[in-house]
RNA sequence: GGCGGCGUAGCUCAGCGGUAGAGCAGGGGAAUCAUAAUCCCUUGGUCGGUGGUUCAAAUCCGCCCGCCGCUACCA
């Protein structure tokens, strides 16, 4: 069985849960489920980041250990997880024992293919980002103190540290990403990537002995591994790492890692060249998506409009969300959330376009055909024209998840509601009740075949509204994958009574 | 400063060399099986500006204007 490996970010700890951090989720989890409908066997990972300076002060300001702190916020990010309905395989988070032996693992074969050196670093240091700034980036203010380009404080530090030479590796990585274009998506991250490795690339400083909160570095006690090291690490420690011969080795090199626009430099220059030095197979492919504006500003904490996804599913449920956040924007681009928006998503094209579809197909059916699934009979035309569209989407929709085009996938596949739509009005079945009852129950045998491929494609994407929309058509369990749409269903089967699947939102009075 | 992207109907966007498209919103009509849902027709754009290439340009090239991303440097 074709393998396929993909992964989250992991969620840095030193905050809760927001729509972003679902956003990612949720479409990574619409294609591991859409791959596992696909007949392939899924390793999906999201997890936690929990180790790095910024955790260790959030936790010494909350008054305990990084250890107990990191626990609660890492639960809460599972939480978060199962909420958005994310069918992950593993969690991985990265203050485990397993990720420990891989972490060190890794450092001991760069350190053995002389990758890895000590010298040491002083510069202006900003712990908020985690990151060294130049003399000049700074910006001075009255008082004299300076202060990094985002407006973090900055110390001077001078510090013993470990280097990676990824300057070794600017040729190479050029060679790598010419040999597979498709590794860094969209085209515009590419860009931006190939341009600063073009630029030349500089040691990376790999460890820190200004704190404790990490992985110690093998035999040198004082240092701990740097903060990205240790978090790409998690990618090859779930996959068993560095146990070769564990049962989930197999899935590596992984297929795709899905990440924020923030983070691509991580994944797609430091990542593979740390791999590469240590004689690891690089990821497949990176893709990085856009962030979210929330009623067109950007969200903040200060703004005080960070929105918590779980209380988005409490109000509108959770197939709805998960539907809004794939079409609304194309991935890879930035997007604006507004309640507007989400709701004129949800009333106009889950309830009204689907939901109330499928709702007048199966009370006919239920009506007059005594609930029994109708001959196929002989079809015309129109017939085929409308089963031709729905029997096309399993093949479309791959192509679109492919390129990771959810919003494209979700407009094929609402091209054939329409069409549904317009097909149920032309034939008229409510009259055809009265003039060819024959013919009547082939039209509605046809909208009940169309519904059924709809529903199967449109299972990743919401898994709970479509499970119960296969239900009320009698699809049984088993039945449900892309390969079964090529067998028929047989006639005479007994459907349940009809409900509705999307109710209209109706925004409170007052 | 360098590299890159974007600017098309009221809104969100597709089209990227051959007589301007979709969804939503607006207007008119039909139907009444259905979650007052649906279907049909329709108003609406000098495709940011300007110059050029071409038989033909949203579509290619130059310049300008306005946004945005990555990156570098001076003080």
């Amino acid at each position: 069985m074709k393998k396929f490996y993909l992964t989250t970010p992991i969620y840095y700890v030193n905050g809760a849960p927001h729509i972003g951090h679902a956003y990612t989720s949720i479409a990574a989890d619409v294609l591991a489920r859409w791959q596992r409908l696909d007949g392939c066997e899924v390793f999906f990972l999201t997890g936690t980041d929990e180790h790095g300076q910024k955790v260790e002060k959030a936790a010494a300001e909350a008054g305990i250990d990084p250890q107990r702190f990191t626990d609660q916020v890492a639960a809460d990010f599972r939480a978060m997880a199962a909420a958005m309905g994310v069918s992950n395989d593993d969690f991985i988070r990265t203050t485990e024992e397993r990720h420990r032996r891989a972490c060190v693992a890794l450092w001991e074969r760069l350190a053995a293919n002389g990758a890895i050196y000590l010298g040491h670093y002083e510069g202006w240091y900003a712990v908020r980002d985690e990151a060294f700034y130049g003399e000049d980036e700074l910006v001075k203010k009255p008082d004299g103190t300076r202060l990094a380009p985002t407006g973090a404080p900055v110390e001077w530090v001078r510090e013993p540290s470990y280097f990676f030479r990824l300057s070794a590796w600017q040729e190479k990585l050029l060679a790598f990403y010419e040999q597979n274009p498709d590794f860094i998506a969209p085209a515009a991250r590419r860009n931006e990537v190939l341009s600063f490795v073009r630029g030349g690339l500089d040691d990376l400083s790999v460890s820190r002995t200004s704190f404790r909160w990490g992985i110690p570095v093998p035999n040198d006690p004082a240092h701990v591994m740097y903060v990205w090291l240790d978090a790409l690490t998690n990618y090859i420690t779930a996959a068993g790492f560095p146990d070769e011969a564990a049962a989930r080795w197999p899935f590596w090199p992984a297929d795709l890692h899905i990440v924020g626009k923030e983070i691509v430099r991580f994944h797609a220059v430091y990542w593979p060249a740390m791999l590469m030095a240590a004689g690891i197979a690089p990821p497949k492919r990176i893709y990085s998506h856009g962030w979210w504006t929330v009623e067109g500003e950007k969200m903040s904490k200060s703004l005080g409009n960070v929105i918590d996804p779980r209380a988005l599913v409490a109000e509108f449920g959770l197939d709805p969300l998960r539907y809004f956040l794939l079409r609304e924007v194309p991935f890879g681009n930035d997007g604006d959330f507004s309640r507007r928006a989400l709701i004129t998503r949800l009333n106009g094209e889950l309830a009204n376009d689907l939901g109330n579809l499928a709702q007048r197909t199966l009370s006919l059916i239920a009506r007059n055909c005594d609930g029994l699934r109708p001959e196929i009979g002989v079809r015309i035309a129109a017939d085929q024209a409308l089963l031709a569209a729905s029997g096309a989407l399993a093949d479309v929709l791959r192509e679109r998840l492919q390129r990771l085009a959810f919003h494209e996938a979700l407009e094929e596949v609402w091209k054939t509601v329409r069409a549904a739509n317009a097909y149920i009005d032309h034939q008229a079945p409510w009259a055809l009740r009265k003039t060819d009852s024959a013919r009547m129950a082939v039209v509605l045998r046809v909208l009940l075949d169309a519904l059924r491929g709809i529903a199967t494609v449109l299972q990743p994407f919401m898994p709970d509204s479509m499970a119960r929309m296969l239900d009320q058509l009698g699809v049984p369990e088993g039945e449900r994958n892309l390969a079964a749409l090529a067998e028929d269903l047989p006639a005479g089967a007994s459907l349940p009574v009809p409900s509705g699947i999307f109710p209209r939102f109706v925004e409170a009075a007052g």
